[in-house]
DNA sequence: CGCATGTTGAAACA
DNA sequence: TGTTTCAACATGCG
């Protein structure tokens, strides 16, 4: 035998997974360590203005610096480094004389480019490299098996794959409080600015408005204060929140941006949301309740992992190819909060503002630039939420925009949220819409949804012109929505018989005989 | 093949 | 408040 191997002195490098609670990879990076850096490098690749808005960003910086200052209390301390992870690592690994590099799997495409460079150069330079999955409830691949080597793409078929992976892994134990430090040998940083940059740093000139502040601290005291409504938890079920609620709060939990970053962990959520339930036998199940979101996200991962060319239209096998316009006005007046619907534009300027919408508010505005309205492609306003969301998750968010669009999981495209209607709804006064466009916050109730159809007196009255303070509706959605509809399926038609002409010719013929429908059949059998 | 189902529609009815 | 219909889809199961 030969003798004992030095102790390692670790690399542990932060991307997502900004905590130290159920953190899997760190504790494999202090095992039996003589030292441990831990780090995050400020990619270029991800800083850019035009890529992640301030609120996003500034969120990050927050967790940045929450993560920072508990590490430093357990003695250790937060590198932020600045530059290409490719050369930056390489450069403090041989400075620091690193024999272990530690991180968490990161399933996202650039991620996954990525993090095969650096293996394979740490590898190069004899580091050991440890990757433990601990983002997601389980490992995307093992759901994948499960369902015969592809990713589940209807809830259902998830469901049946997670029960076979049999219930995820427990969240990883509580840290030592003390953790191992810099070789004492030598100083913490190899380079001169190692803190937390600013704003203005990374060239960001607006002042963040979200309310909502980044970190680990931040994510457990909201983790601990929306779980303690045990009635509420119980009773969640998400097509019943109010897209338009917002003072005090939400109708949510706004844990998405934590679990975006892994500010908070999904096992930690997950194991929590079962204590609720265990305690409140009677409660809502997935996909509606509280569990159920956190199950979606596992869904939207998989697929996002496990399909090709999953973040666009082309070349990807579950997108539907869908003739989309390419109507620059149309969307730069849904971007920029002028549709003059006041419901899409208020939640847009929810979104500029806050970072944030309700998911159904989501839904509207997805829908609306989409198959409802504008005929605009998912993957324009997929950009746009983006950059804008604090919890703008590449998986999730080309998922669900390919879901609003029916473009894929989702195919009742004759399901049209009305942009005047659906928020009424919820929100008789107007309350919400008065809050994030104040230019209509005079406008009585019974006008605020559809202001075009105020007489001139009562748009005097309310300050607010319409065609002049505020847009007046740039479509006409009755006659839009009809047209679009009558696209989609065409769209539809066109690739059904493109794909597969033969498939099922008794199908076809039948078709072609049609005398009355299945569902005229079945409504006369009720009767 | 036939049928039920699909996290979250709207409008027109009763 | 619930049911039906509307431009009626895709998918999975037995």
């Amino acid at each position: 035998m030969s003798p004992a191997p030095a102790p390692p002195t670790s690399l542990f490098w932060f991307r997502k997974g900004l905590r130290l609670h159920d953190n899997p990879s760190l504790w494999a990076a202090i095992k039996d360590a003589h030292a441990c850096y831990p780090v995050f490098v400020l990619d270029p690749w991800f800083l850019k203005p035009e890529r992640v808005g301030v609120n996003r960003i500034n969120f990050l910086l927050q967790s940045l610096a929450d993560l920072r200052s508990s590490l430093k209390a357990r003695g250790s301390n937060l590198l932020v480094l600045r530059g290409e992870p490719q050369e930056v690592l390489p450069r403090v690994w041989k400075e620091w004389q690193v024999t272990r590099l530690c991180f968490e799997v990161d399933t996202e495409e650039y991620a996954k480019e990525r993090d095969a460079k650096i293996r394979a150069a740490a590898e190069e330079d004899g580091i050991e490299v440890i990757s433990c999955v601990s983002h997601t409830l389980y490992n995307t691949e093992d759901i994948c098996a499960k369902n015969g080597g592809r990713p589940p793409l209807s809830y259902k078929v998830f469901e049946k794959a997670m029960s076979a992976a049999g219930p995820p892994a427990a969240p990883a134990p509580d840290l030592p409080d003390k953790l191992p430090g810099h070789d004492p040998t030598r100083k913490w940083a190899a380079d001169k600015d190692t803190n937390v940059p600013s704003l203005k740093e990374l060239g960001y000139d607006e002042v963040p408005q979200t309310p909502f502040k980044g970190g680990e601290s931040e994510a457990l005291a909201r983790l601990a204060e929306q779980l303690s409504d045990k009635a509420w938890v119980a009773a969640f079920e998400k097509p019943k929140g109010d897209p338009a609620a917002f003072d005090p709060k939400p109708a949510t939990t706004i844990l998405s941006p934590y679990l975006k970053f892994g500010c908070i962990s999904a096992r930690l959520f997950y194991e929590s949301l079962q204590q609720v339930y265990k305690e409140k036998k009677q409660h809502t199940k997935p996909p509606v309740s509280l569990l159920g979101q956190l199950l979606w996200r596992e869904f939207y991962y998989a697929a996002a992992a496990h399909t090709p060319n999953y973040h666009q239209k082309e070349g990807n096998p579950i997108c539907k190819q869908i003739d989309w316009d390419d109507n620059a006005e149309f969307f730069k007046a849904w971007e920029e909060c002028r549709t003059g619907f006041p419901w899409i534009d208020a939640i847009m300027a929810q979104l500029h503002q806050w970072g944030w919408m309700h998911h159904l508010a989501r839904h509207c505005v997805a829908c609306f630039l989409t198959r409802g309205d504008l005929y605009v492609s998912w993957e324009k306003g997929r950009d746009v939420f983006d950059r804008l969301l604090i919890d703008g998750d590449a998986a999730i968010n080309s998922g669900n925009w390919m879901w609003l669009s029916a473009s894929a999981f989702f195919y009742q495209y004759f399901r049209v949220y009305s942009p005047v209607t659906y928020g009424k709804k919820y929100d008789k006064n107007g309350d919400f819409v008065r809050h994030f466009l104040p230019v209509l916050k005079d406008m009585p109730a019974q006008y605020i949804w559809e202001p075009w159809k105020a007489p001139m007196k009562v748009q005097e009255q309310a300050n607010c012109i319409i065609g002049k303070d505020y847009p007046a509706p740039i479509v006409d959605h009755a006659a839009v929505s009809k047209q679009c509809i009558a696209r989609m399926k065409a769209a539809y038609d066109a690739e059904k018989a493109g794909q597969n002409p033969s498939a099922s010719p008794a199908k076809r013929k039948k078709g072609a005989a049609e005398e009355d429908t299945p569902r005229k059949k079945k409504a006369a059998a009720a009767k």
